[in-house]
DNA sequence: TGCCTGATTTGATCCGCATCAAAGACCGCC
DNA sequence: GGCGGTCTTTGATGCGGATCAAATCAGGCA
């Protein structure tokens, strides 16, 4: 499943006119180099729940997320799923350490992307000191947000769970859109449930109960942070 | 508990005999760009417990680690903690995402490490791009361990969780000291609890039954890995 | 508008692991 | 070699979240 659909090239919308480049592996480059970048990226467009690449394939793109929610996820050979993160625009995609991504990623919505060989990226930064740490910042970035993730993972209820990810995921949304109270939820409570070690059931149940207690208000799609001060005390308790 | 003892320059024991070069970030490095660095690094050396750096401190040094095995780990407020990794000779440690570390790291037993000032390691490295490729690597197969972890602290079960930890622990010991069928476990059972997001009682059973079991035999200090193929058969499943 | 389909919520029950408690094993030290 | 402290193992019990089951909701489409 991964039909792709090529929109259009970089350059057809310049680089330098790029909404997500303050974000983006991008911010580590000036115009001339991003003029020069332009030609070896292009626009792909997925539909909802299309597959970007997938465990164990062969690496041969990076990709820039321009816009949409991924989700990132391992699968177990019986069919258990772990989401180990959600992208957003800005995101860079397809680092890996062996020549096999790590993880699958799907779209899931609509989603666009900038698409750029491998190894034509890497002969790009082969000699930009400025790109190369600017990938390994958003590397340890990465690397920061997995650690957080397992302490949740590992040593947290199912509350907890539920509140740290509403209130981190809310705070990630302002760096893309700016502040609002209410929260969009793009990924199903499937989607949740994999990503925070649950069941479907026990992320619904945990909804509900932050929705008796005042703490959110549950929409079809989103949910209002009712009292944030209290969903950031369970999220950091 | 920070009591470091500088025992020696990496000169006095030049870092072209490095026994854990080939391991390392220096790897990326000839044996002139060895010598200028040996000049910005020092030997320090950890007791049993001692803190090299804790969480939320300013970040001021980065690490190679050359003997010993080291816990890092995150605390929660009310003292819960999460281990995110043990490190090994070759490592390189002190990476942020912040100017603040991510996480607490200490020595497990008597531990040696090559320090270098943050600030003249990036001067060093500011315009060599293979070393900073080297660090991307390192940083990027960390990133990889550390989703395989989420997997297991979300989706494993008890038994498959120490498995897993037994198969991975021994498949590291190999690229340090070569295959051996004893794999030692200098690290407590607490210690491989808040690892596996376990309770020392349960690591305790779970232990006990795969010796039962004829996987493992559990020596003071160590376990024998009886069947391997059983193990790793969990480890995958 | 009303049906059909998949997603979500709710309910009842069960089980794996946590918790509480106590007995061994190991180690350093005198 | 004996003693005290810590770490590990074992046992008894309880609970949080999983599982199984069914009702409700939302959205697409005729």
């Amino acid at each position: 499943m991964t039909m792709s659909l090529v929109t259009g090239e970089p350059n057809g919308h310049p680089c330098t006119e790029c909404a997500i480049r303050r974000l983006s592996v991008c911010a580590a480059l000036d115009n001339a180099e991003l003029r020069e970048l332009a030609h070896l990226g292009r626009h792909v467009h997925f539909a909802a729940c299309e597959t970007v690449f997938a465990q164990e394939e062969i690496t041969s793109s990076f990709y820039n997320l321009l816009e949409g929610v991924m989700r990132l996820y391992k699968l177990l050979p019986d069919g258990r799923r772990q989401i180990v993160g959600f992208a957003l625009p800005g995101d860079f995609l397809g680092l890996a350490a062996s020549a096999r991504h790590n993880f699958s990623a799907d779209a899931i919505g609509s989603a666009m992307l900038c698409q750029f060989s491998k190894s034509a990226f890497a002969r790009f930064s082969e000699d930009r000191p400025d790109l190369l740490r600017r990938i390994n910042e958003l590397a340890v970035r990465e690397l920061s947000q997995a650690q957080d993730h397992m302490v949740l993972l590992g040593r947290r209820s199912a509350e907890e769970k539920v509140a740290t990810f509403l209130v981190g995921w809310r705070d990630r949304l302002v760096r893309v859109s700016g502040p609002s109270q209410r929260v969009p939820l793009p990924m199903s409570r499937q989607d949740i449930a994999d990503y925070l070690g649950l069941t479907i059931e026990t992320v619904s149940r945990t909804f509900t109960k932050l929705e008796r207690d005042g703490v959110i208000e549950i929409m079809p799609g989103s949910i209002g942070l009712l009292d944030p001060a209290r969903a950031e005390a369970l999220a950091a308790a």
